[in-house]
This record gives C-alpha cells, structure tokens and sequence, in this order.
DNA sequence: AAGAATCTCAACCGCCCCAGA
DNA sequence: CTCTGGGGCGGTTGAGATTCT
C-alpha cells in the first residue's frame, strides 16, 4: 500500500554526502536555480534521490545558512515560538534568518528541551511540570477545551497530531499563554519579557501567512535588488553568499576544485538580472 | 591510553498537502 | 470530482565526535 517511492531506489546513494557530490549539487542549482527536485539529480548527475538534494541543499549548502549554535535571543524566540506553535519547525524557522527548521528541531531536541526541563519547564506544554501535574489532576482537558474555540482555519497537519506532540497550545491561544508564559518562572518571564513587549508586533508577524517568508531572499533568479532586501533583513547579500561559496568554508572548496566557480559565477550572478 | 557512555546533527523515512491533469 | 506526483514536513536514526571513567 501506499506510493511509490519518491524515487527508483536502485542505484540511488544514501548516506553523508561527499564533496563531489556537494560540488555537483551546487554548480546545478547556482547555474540553473531551483527547478524540479526530481529531476536534479539527473541533470547534476548525481545518483541521489531528489529529496535527499533538496535536503542537502535547504540544510547544508544554501548560501544564506548561518553556522554554529544558535545564540541567546535566536533559542528564546524559538522557545516563545515553540510555545505558540508546537513542533511546527519551519514555521518557526521562518523566523529565524538563516536558520533551517531541521537545525533548529535537533537544537531543540538536544539543548532547549534538557534547559527547560532543568528549569521546571515542561518542554511540550511550557507549564511548570509542577503546576502542570496539579492541573492536570484537576482538570485534566482543561487545555483542549481552551483551544478548541479559536483557531480551525489552519489545516496543518500538525494540527492533527497535536495529540502526539502534545502540543495543544498553538496560535489559538496566543494572546492568552503568552501571559502565561511570561509568569511561568522569574528567570524565564525576564527573557521572554523582550517578546512580551512586542506581543502586537509578533503576533500580526507570526501568523499572517502572507508575510513573505525569508527564505524568498535567496532564491537566485532575484528580480529585485536581493543584496538591498538581504541588508533589510539583515541576512548576508548576494554577493556575500557568493563569497560565502568561494570560500567554502564548511564544504572545503579545495578539497573539490572549486575552481568551477569562477566558470559558473558569471552566468549565475547575472542571472538575477536576467530573470 | 582505552573503552564506555553520551551527545550532536546530517540524513533518511513515511506521511500529508496540494496543484494539475 | 478523482487521481497522481511532487514538494514539504516532523519524527527518527545512526555515525562520528566528544566527554567521562
């Protein structure tokens, strides 16, 4: 039952990628944008399957990515995020400039959720495990009930599993549990202050689905001025990003010659005046 | 120094949504 | 309206790195 695989599993690579692989990836998407997934690893001549190039690429290769940990102010908006949203990652990684929603759920599976729990802090409900458990024992669906009047517009399926991750508390009671959130200990209420404040502001940003997502910014066959949007939003212009490529600095350009660059780079960077 | 335990994170899997035929 | 295929998402895995004993 079910589809087919996304794929012909025969003679398609699975593990870490190498160099050359990354290599390929990139002369195909800097020369051609992102077309069909499907299709890339033919054309890149690569024997992968197309969602694992498109995984390489939004998790790893994508030049507006930023390295290393997340800082202070990016795990707080996650974890506010977290508690209005759930387990929804790219969403939240929409907020987060240069961060991908993978990167972000394994920051959370590994660091956030140990400090929360450290601080008392169910990591799935945001509630003191405390007053939670006292909750609980009296009004064991006082939650659900708390959020089954609002928000039915949104059909994502996290929403369905929200039985699964537990994560009851979603946009529906924004208003209400940032509040909450912000009384939930002192130490955690004086970090989430800074978001509180700007309760208004988040709330319209967070949730108007037509908030142009950041990810716009990198996408190559740019119309517009993406180096002047790319300074708006405080993400690395184009020209950045290229030299973010030329120097490779996670992917070892001289490990795979990266010399083809300079052949692609004029087609590439033009094309944004091109398309 | 070495083996065990733990942590990190890239990558995969399977499901769902949605656009187009 | 139904079916199909592509893209995207969240959950999970496992190899390599790091820390501990």
């Amino acid at each position: 039952m079910g589809r087919q695989p996304c794929c012909d599993k025969l003679g398609v690579k699975k593990g870490p990628w190498t160099a050359e692989e990354d290599k390929k990836l990139i002369n195909f998407i800097l020369t051609n944008g992102q077309c069909c997934w499907r299709a890339v690893p033919k054309l890149a001549g690569l024997r992968r399957c197309g969602k694992s190039c498109r995984l390489r690429w939004t998790n790893y290769l994508r030049p507006d990515l930023k390295r290393g940990l997340l800082t202070d102010a990016e795990e707080q908006l996650v974890i506010d995020l977290h508690a209005r949203l759930g387990n929804r990652w790219s969403k939240i990684a929409v907020r987060l400039p240069g961060r991908t929603d993978n990167e972000i759920k394994n920051h959370w599976n590994t660091h956030i959720k140990r400090k929360l729990l450290k601080m008392g802090i169910d990591p799935v409900t945001h509630e003191p495990i405390n007053k939670q458990a006292t909750e609980d024992d009296q009004t064991p669906s006082s939650h659900a009930l708390d959020h089954q009047t609002v928000d039915n517009t949104t059909n994502h399926k996290s929403q369905s599993r929200q039985e699964n991750d537990g994560s009851s508390n979603s946009e529906d009671n924004f208003s209400g549990s940032l509040n909450e959130n912000c009384s939930i200990n002192d130490d955690e209420s004086r970090l989430l202050e800074g978001i509180c404040d700007n309760d208004k502001n988040l709330l319209s940003c967070l949730f108007d689905d037509e908030t142009p997502l950041v990810d716009e910014s990198w996408k190559f066959p740019s119309t517009c001025g993406d180096q002047d949007y790319n300074n708006m939003i405080g993400l690395p212009s184009w020209d950045d990003n290229h030299q973010f490529l030329m120097d490779c600095q996670d992917f070892g350009v001289h490990d795979f010659g990266f010399d083809c660059v300079s052949n692609i780079e004029m087609n590439t960077f033009e094309m944004g005046d091109k398309l």
